[in-house]
This record gives structure tokens, sequence and C-alpha cells, in this order.
DNA sequence: GATGAATGAGACTTCATTCAT
DNA sequence: GATGAATGAAGTCTCATTCAT
């Protein structure tokens, strides 16, 4: 009893929300159904609508909960950050532990990465959902920011935009192909890319003389 | 009756297919149903049963239509090609009046936006959607050589999936956002690429003295 | 197989139609619901949405039913109506005779009439059965009408009219008062009214010389 | 304290009757819910519950209220009663000021009236409401020959019934109307009783010479 | 006394699919 | 071959009421 109590109805709430996060995860956004939240949470049907408002209330909340935790994982990925090597591809291996992790070994880690991209198309479709979205972003690159500023790589906000987009697109791309070893893909070609881009990432003060 | 007739049950099964891309380009994957499809299609709601095995298999047949329109289009496009300006503005605007389109104006044009990325992430969670999306990958990177090479510009495979990979990148961060100017955003990321991976995309001897 | 066959479907579509009546009958609007009305015509919950639009629809074609109902069984009375005695009780009687019946033993037939009180006051939230409703006075005047032909009495449309409006008036009015005897009520006060306009009822000749 | 204080418990006890009584008015009994009326005046769920047995005990509350507060507009009307011109027609216009009072414009009018006759009407299917109903009626009657008294006509109570159920039967049947002028609809059909029941109602002898 | 929390029952409706014709 | 008819399963949501505090 030595932390703060959080009281049952708000602990009954966020095991909703994690259970519906938890299914989006899984199954995407058609699996999460207030019967199938229920049941994964253990708790009465009629639960789900007391909690929320309604199901896209839910929905989006699960949806923040799956980006917290992405964003989560990705942090407690920056604590091993400083002291690296340089060096372009250094720096590209260092982007792709944060944004997709070490592996795609475990299922678990391939389904975190499909949600992030179904969050963003789903956005296109539900307006509700893209403050979250905008919340998770501006987020998402202060926590790269201060990756690269640990590693001490002065990389400027505009390069590294441009870096996750690359990493976006080339993971939204082998989602579409068979077997895709994802993280490979992205190296490739964020090394592509930054192969030429180095210069920049690594020795700002060369690039423009 | 010696000519290529196409019989009546395949004219029927392709005006299904169709209203099914009709529906999937205007509401996404919940929109496609038996019945909306049947009523779009002004057929009988048990000819979406009786031509094809089941909803996931009509479903695939549409997104497999949305991608052929969506390549119609971009050929389409092809034909303006040649004799443009050279430099990396316009090799920009070059790919972006392909893979995007002049402007947003139009509903529709935001639309097959959308949904070429929920076709993407689709694929995560529906295997047998894969075949399709890569078939459609390969012709779409032939096409766009086949665009460069018509505008004289001696760009290499990799530079362009790297190149297409900002954009879809970019175009899919900006469905996440409020008010988006998606190919404005797309254009200005890969401006940025672009201007420093230059030189190997358009005379990189013009472009630094 | 003499008889024009219905086919199945209608036959469904009417027995459902009809158990919906009965249960406007028995339980007023509340007791129509999509579970009882296919419970009670014995056939799959999912009928009652398969031939009918919406609840609302289903109800209006119950109220327009139990109009029907209505008007058949006043129609059946006016079968008895000729030769009867003139004066004026004898009119009030058959005009009672026609619009109650002539007892209210039957709990039937008590529910006949308050269903046929709660169809009006049903037009004044529910809009779309004024339609119906129109219908079925059009009907019932023009049914009371030819009952005071084939009785030989001479009652003008604007009498008949205002006579029926006492009736309405006192079943009204007895709804709301413990144990009432309907019938012996609205007849005390249609009496009283035809005393007074007895000679315009009974003797049109001699009302205004 | 010596003062009669209400408690607060009474207070909030017709706070709740008097928002379901509103909530009763304006949407009917199926407007008249525990959250509804708990949401209307502003009090916590639970109390509808804890200060009435049930729901239909909440429900009559609201229906005497309501019923009320009709007389209690009635016997506004009285006041101005007095020193009117004889005639049939002026105690025609005067029966319909205070029964359905000077105009029907305001939407507030028209739905204390069709709340009336839902009044009558759910008397028949729920007998705990009959009680109040014939208290009620009871009052309208001591009003209306009050208000007769004062106008100094010397009308019956049974012709005063009489043309009570002439008015309530008039506006029944108006309900089911399309665009029907409750008002001008019963003033038609009363004068045109009262035309001929005039000699009893004011001074026989001027309508007839 | 009062109420926030909770829920079982049941409301209306949609839909993929089957099947007899 | 084609389809109108039909339905079980499941969807979202409302609500009267109970109960612990």
């Amino acid at each position: 009893m030595s932390t703060a109590v959080t009281p049952k109805g708000e602990r009954r709430r966020q095991a909703l929300v994690e259970a519906a996060a938890d299914l989006l995860l899984e199954g995407g956004f058609d699996a999460v159904r207030h019967r199938s939240v229920a049941t994964r949470a253990d708790l009465p049907l009629a639960s789900t609508t007391y909690y929320f408002e309604s199901l896209d209330d839910l929905i989006a909340k699960a949806v923040e909960c799956n980006g917290n935790r992405d964003l989560a994982v990705m942090r407690s990925r920056v604590e091993d950050v400083t002291h690296r090597p340089r060096g372009p591809e250094s720096t590209v291996d260092l982007l792709l532990d944060l944004l997709i992790g070490p592996s795609l070994i475990s299922v678990d880690c391939r389904d975190r990465l499909i949600s992030r991209y179904e969050r963003f198309t789903a956005c296109a479709r539900h307006p509700e959902l893209r403050d979250v979205q905008v919340r998770l972003g501006v987020q998402l690159h202060d926590l790269l920011s201060e990756a690269l500023r640990r590693s001490e790589r002065d990389v400027r906000q505009e390069q590294m935009r441009r870096l996750v987009a690359v990493v976006d697109g080339a993971m939204l791309t082998s989602l579409g192909e068979h077997d895709a070893d994802l993280r490979t893909l992205a190296r490739t070609m964020l090394l592509d890319v930054v192969d030429i881009v180095a210069p920049s990432v690594d020795k700002p003060d060369h690039i423009r003389p």
C-alpha cells in the first residue's frame, strides 16, 4: 500500500482500455468489440458502455494507449543510447533500434509495428483520432531528438523527419510483401539514403562549406 | 458471335468488383458489404455470394481493381511526361505528379490516396492480399522507370524506391494530421532529400559547382 | 385450392402484422417489440426486420391493421341495421352499436376500444401515423353514412361528426374512471345531446320550419 | 425554523416530479426515464429511485403534476371571465378559452394539450393513474362551474359535461389530422352543437323567436 | 440519508451465408 | 445458372434497478 491507490473504477476503466489496446494490436480495429473487450478484461459486457460513451470512444482511448506503449518501448531503448560509435551506419542502426527494435522475431513486435501504421491510416477516415495522433507525433520527435542528442549526433529536425519518413515508407511497403524482413528492408533503404546524406548526419559542419 | 464476347456472367462479376472497389475507395473496408455492393451494382444480393466464394474474396478482387485503377491513372499521366525541364525540383514534381496527381482538390483524389495506404496496411493482416500487392508494386516500378526514362532522367531503381518510400512515408504521416496539404508536405520532404541526393539524381555537377 | 393463393412470404408478413396488432391491442404500443411479435407469430426474430424496414414501420402496419379490424367489426354490424324503429333513442343506440358494440363484457372488446383512442393520441407524437388515421377516418364516416341511410334516417354529415365527437369524448373521459361502464356512460351523454338535437336527427323536416 | 420549511428532501422530490412532468409534456411517456429525469433536474441518477418506489411511481406523480398545472393555467384564465357578453357564441369561446387557451401558436401549448389526452388513454392501461385522473376531473368541473357562474351563465352540470365531451372528442380527432387547427375545429363543432342546444345554454328565448 | 458504481436483461438492427426453387 | 427468401449470430446501446459505502 505504499503506492498511490488508484480508485477501483479507474483501474477497471484502464483494464478495459488495455484489453481493447491488446485486441487492437493483435487483430486490428475489427477485433475491438464491446464483447471481445469485456471478455478479455474479464468484466461484464455493460461495463464497456458504462465507462465509455461509445465504442468509438473506447477505441480512441485504445489507440492512445498503444501509442503511449509504443513510446514507452522506445523511451526504454533510449536509455542504452549513449556512447555509441559514430558513422552513418551506426546512426541508421540507432534510428532503427528506436523505431523498430533490435529484431522482429517476436510476433508481438510485428503486431506493434502493424498497429502503428494502421493507426495512421485509421486517422484518414476517423478524424476524431487525429488529435491523439498529433500528440503522439510530437512526443516521438522529442524522443528522437533526445536520443540523437544523447549520442552526440547533431541531426536537424528536418533531417530527422525525413529519415523517419523513409523508415515509415519502407515499413509500409514491406507490409505488403511476403515474409519481409522489415528491419533489414528498412535498413537497406535507409542506408541508401544516408549514404549520401551521411555528411550532414554525422558531420554537419562539412556539408555546406 | 465470333468476336470475344464477355459472357453475361463475367460482365456481372466485373460490375460487382467495380461496385465493391468504389465503396472501398469511398468508405474503406468497412463499407464493403454484400448488401452495399449489390445495391451499388444494381444486382441481386445473392449474386455477391454466387460469383464470389466469400466477402473476403470479393474484397480481394476489389483491392486489385483499385490497384489497377491507380496504375491506370498514373499511366495516363506518364503520357505527358516527355520534354520536361531538368533539375531536381522538376524530378520531384514529376514523381509527385505521377504518385499523387497534380493537386488534391477533389475528394475523389484524396480517397484514392487514402485507399492506397489502407491497401498496404490491410496486407499486414490479410496475407491473401499480398500477391495482388506485390504484382501491383512491380507494375508501379516499371511504370516509374518508364516515366523517368521518357523524361531522360537517369535515376537508378534503388534511388527510385527510396524516393517512393519518402513520398509514402510523408503521405502516411500527413494522414494523421489535421488539414494536411498532402502534396505540399510530400514535396517539401522530398525536395529536402533530393536536395542532397540530387547529385546522383540529376546531373550532380549542376547542383554543386 | 380454389381461392387465390397468397404467396408464403406475404402470408408471413401478414402473420407478423397481425401478431403486432394483437399485441398493440392487448398491451398498447409498449408491448410491440421485435421479440414479442416474432414469438407471438412463431417466427424467427430476424423475420421482423426482414419483412419491415424498422419497428416503426411494423407498428404503423399494425395500427392500420387494427383500424381495419375495427372497421370490419363495424361493417358486420351494419348488416343488421335495416328496419330499426325510429326515435332519438334508437338512433343513439344504433350509433353506439356501431361505434362501441352491443356491450363491453369481453376484455377483448374493451381492448379494442382503448386501442382506438391510443391510436389517436399516438398520431400526435408520430406524424407518420396520420396518413393511416386519416384514411381510416374517411372509411368510418362512409360506413356511418351508409348505416344511417340503411336505417332510413336522414342525418347530415356534420351532425354525424358531432355525435361521433360526443361518443369519443365520453369514451375518453370514461377511460380515466374506475369501473366505468363505457357504453352506458356514452349513451347517457349522447341521449342528453340528442334529446335536444333530436328533431334534426330523426325528423329533419321539423327542425327548421 | 418555526415557519413551514420544506425539508431539502421534499424540495428535491418535487424537483424530480417537475422534471419528469416537463419531459412527459415534451416527449410523452417514452421520454420519462430515470436518466432523463435526473439530468433535467440536475440531480443524481440514484435520487430518482431513492425518492420514488419505481419509475411508474414517479410517472404517476408527474402525471398528477401536469394535471395540476393544467388546472392552474385554466384557473388563471378564469380570472378574466367576468362581464363577458352573452350569447351562445360567447359561451363557446369562453369554454374554449378555458379548455384550450386563446390560441395554439406556441408549441408549448400544443404539447400541454397532447399530454392531456395522453393522460386519458394512459389511464386505460395503468389503473394506478385513475385516482389522480378522477380527482383532476372533479376539480376541472368545479372550475368550469365557477367560471360559468362568474359569467352569469346558467348552464347545468350535465350540459357542461356534454360540451366538454364535444371539445375532447373534437381535439382527439384533430390529433390524427395533418396541420389541424385544433381550436377552430373544436369551435366549429361546438358551435354546431350549441346552436341547437343553445336554448338551454343561454336564454333560449333569444335564439328562437 | 444519499449516491456513485455497477450490471443483467433486453432493446433495435446488420449481416454473411445458406438453401429451395 | 441465378436468385428471392430466410435466419442465426452478433453487433451497439439503453435502462431499471440494486447495492456498498
